[in-house]
DNA sequence: CTGATGACGGTGC
DNA sequence: GGCACCGCCATCA
């Protein structure tokens, strides 16, 4: 349990809703989950047992590629497999694979100002 | 309590 | 495209 009263279990429910053969970046995360910042996105994927249901593999860095850190590969590998493409620079297309976002339904259900979720998503690549 | 750290992002060069 | 900073804030020693 998280100290930071839910922080993590926010985080962890967004990152949860990402489909297969979608991605989103640390930032697109934190965006949604207010005090939270990139890094605190990135902390709590740290934190999770390799047995999470959490699919951690479908966060990734602004750029579209992964960040080096022992068992990046296994990320890559885990992504490919649901049919996520890299290009010759480790990098996806946002145009593509780019989540889009939990839906106004997510809004509602959180609260969250559905102006300000039309902006951000507005701005997320692709 | 204080300082260091980090799966990051944005800005400026 | 790259690189160097700075800001961010929960965690930990």
């Amino acid at each position: 349990m998280p100290a930071g009263g839910g922080l993590f279990a926010a985080i962890h429910d967004l990152v949860r809703m990402i489909p297969p053969g979608q991605v989103a970046s640390y930032g697109m995360i934190s965006t949604l989950v207010p005090g939270s910042t990139p890094r605190i996105v990135g902390f709590a994927m740290n934190g999770l047992p390799t047995d999470t249901d959490v699919p951690w593999q479908r966060v990734i860095n602004a750029s579209g590629g992964i960040s080096p850190r022992p068992g990046s590969e296994r990320q890559r590998i885990a992504l490919e497999a649901e049919g996520v493409e890299f290009s010759k620079s480790g990098k996806v297309d946002w145009k593509k694979v780019a989540w889009e976002g939990p839906g106004p339904d997510w809004c509602e259900a959180t609260g969250f100002d559905m102006v300000d979720y039309m902006s951000i998503i507005r701005h997320w690549p692709g």
